[in-house]
DNA sequence: CATGAATGAGAATTCATTCAT
DNA sequence: AATGAATGAATTCTCATTCAT
């Protein structure tokens, strides 16, 4: 059951907790676990992060961290919206499909109140928000809305993630495959589901102002 | 602080249960803590929930329940199904409105890994996807398709449940008002959001055909 | 070695404290070792006295409580402040004498500075201070020149308390017995000593006033 | 915060164990404070000292090695008992003032029951008693009545370090402040109160065999 | 000399649960 | 129906020390 020995103590210690936290929950899951399953002595957690939540902050951060670079080039003005947002979904789902664990981790605990890690929430939220704020009024929405903000961003990344979310649960139920025939489609519908709607709403409201 | 002494013990330690749940999460908080809240001695815990899964056990039972009966005459054929799914939202949002704390701790536990509440997680699931199935189907998407019944479905639910979940850290961020009028305008948004979607999805799905 | 258990748990604990605080220092000791030699779950610590630092605090009102009794009329005025003196060395070696781990306790944590229990320890100085100054006022000195207050009085009790702290470490260089009649003896020279002293400091204050 | 690199590592790190042990005591102070504080590898304390209880060692050991040589030349018969006294205590109170914390450490650890420092303990108290008990005789009290020892030359450093020891507790509570008047006056007054006191015990003494 | 990673034991505290009353 | 004392395991974290480099 425990981790090769292959990498360095500190990336085992990272590994198996995000592993962990994404099965059972960070309150769920106490440091003997993640130092046991890494193979790692106790002490070291609190060696290199300086505590359990500290495990949690790098985990956070590392999500973070990669998710900028996906977001990076997202509203270029080369690209037409859609393609922007066909990229940006695709990007999203590869990235998750990927690090699916290191996700589910952040997006689950993201609620978690700790006012140690609250600030650093903030922060990358905010900085997530400027991102998307571009491509939102190239649809012809006001970004200065807080409203659609508030709404169809964090819906459209919520629609992504709740897929992966529910794997388990749903593979109790029907019978699917999460192969890459099934991520492809993934990617068409959520674009597809956004950008529709989106438009829709858009003529909408250019039609009411008339 | 402690909950007033006017309910029943069973029901203060359920009340307080779900509001300490959705703050911290299920395994974040702790018997001792609930009982003080709801001025109940401990043990009393074990009496009426039989240990504290009981009480989660129950809090996903009652949601359940009062989910169900939302969702009761949704399939309504005197109905168009664009109205169906605007009443679905509505009744969706206003339901999670009233009983924000208790869908707040249904769905961040849902994927919580408890053998014993797994089965029952299953069962409720499978019936809500049998309620929303026909509404698929009469918008021309094939129900037996298990793809969009695991991603439509569960992207509308995430997409209403996200916006009340990141509440407390949006409004850390930017400036809004979760009044009347935003839940009236999240409706909107949403049921556009996605019958836009599904009708364009559809006919993408028609053109491609011929 | 356990405590009899005749005593009720929480009476166990603090004698058990006492005494393991007394031999160690209160850092020295651990809950566990106070819980298993009083022969007591070690969860009842924090049931009773809400984890360690409260049993000190616990052991150290005890002890003011007793020495209160023991001050409380010392400033009587039917008596010669001599009289008084010498009641009051009296009542505090036999006191000491009877509750030694407790008064070594006392004496040895006293220093310690926990934000805690600084404040309960200053109160029940303070009302130390008040309790003596009436007498230091009776041998014709100032009780408002805070230097005889700072220094003679904490010097008499640290006569006495020394006395016993040595005790162990006395015992293995000089040949003396702790019996009835040594303190008797003690009880003479301490009060001799600080009376003579007292005296001449007085005497050769109205010397120089002249 | 650290300590400034101009003295050897070894040297730092006594100053910097001196000062934490006088504050918080021997068991509530970390070899890791110590080394970090000291601006030094952890390994160095075993490398150095052999281990957390060699710093205490060496600490007492510098304690006696300066005390022995305040105490060197007092039983000068050159000069009178008083003045004898009275340049003791001069002597004792100007080192603990300018070594307040190395006597505070070894004041409070002495009753530490450690079998590793108790041999030298009682080597180094032996040795003052010896050098004090010549000044004892000529006061005209019996120096083989170990009596006398056990009690008045204790009395007398109790008296001294005790002043210095409940310093920051005493400045909480009465207006004082400890400058050099202060300790002008402190070094009358305790010659003053056991002069008067020995002559006076000493003048009974003679009465009674009368 | 000096380092920093690593160890295993032990620290205090809190956990959910149970039981006699 | 309800209490509060009691339990033993588990919690996170820190301890002094050592070792290979």
């Amino acid at each position: 059951m425990a981790a090769r020995k292959s990498k360095e103590p500190k990336q085992r210690i990272m590994d198996v907790a995000i592993s962990l936290f994404a099965q059972k929950g960070y309150a769920g899951v106490g440091v003997r676990e993640i130092a046991s399953e890494a193979d790692v002595n106790i002490a070291m957690i609190s060696y290199y992060f300086e505590g359990k939540l500290g495990i949690l902050k790098a985990i956070i951060e590392e999500f973070f961290c990669h998710y900028s670079e996906i977001l990076s080039d997202i509203d270029d003005q080369s690209k037409s919206p859609e393609e922007c947002v066909r990229l940006m979904v695709q990007r999203l789902v590869n990235f998750v499909k990927k690090n699916t664990e290191l996700a589910m981790v952040t997006y689950n605990e993201l609620p978690l109140d700790s006012p140690e890690i609250a600030e650093m929430k903030a922060e990358k939220i905010k900085e997530l928000i400027q991102r998307i704020s571009g491509l939102i009024r190239r649809f012809g929405l006001d970004p200065s809305d807080t409203f659609h903000i508030a709404v169809i961003g964090p819906s459209l990344i919520a629609s992504i993630l709740t897929n992966f979310r529910f794997r388990p649960v749903l593979k109790r139920i029907i019978k699917v495959e999460f192969n890459d025939a099934y991520h492809e489609r993934l990617i068409e519908t959520i674009s597809a589901l956004f950008l529709f709607g989106v438009h829709g709403i858009a003529a909408q409201k250019r039609k009411r102002r008339k």
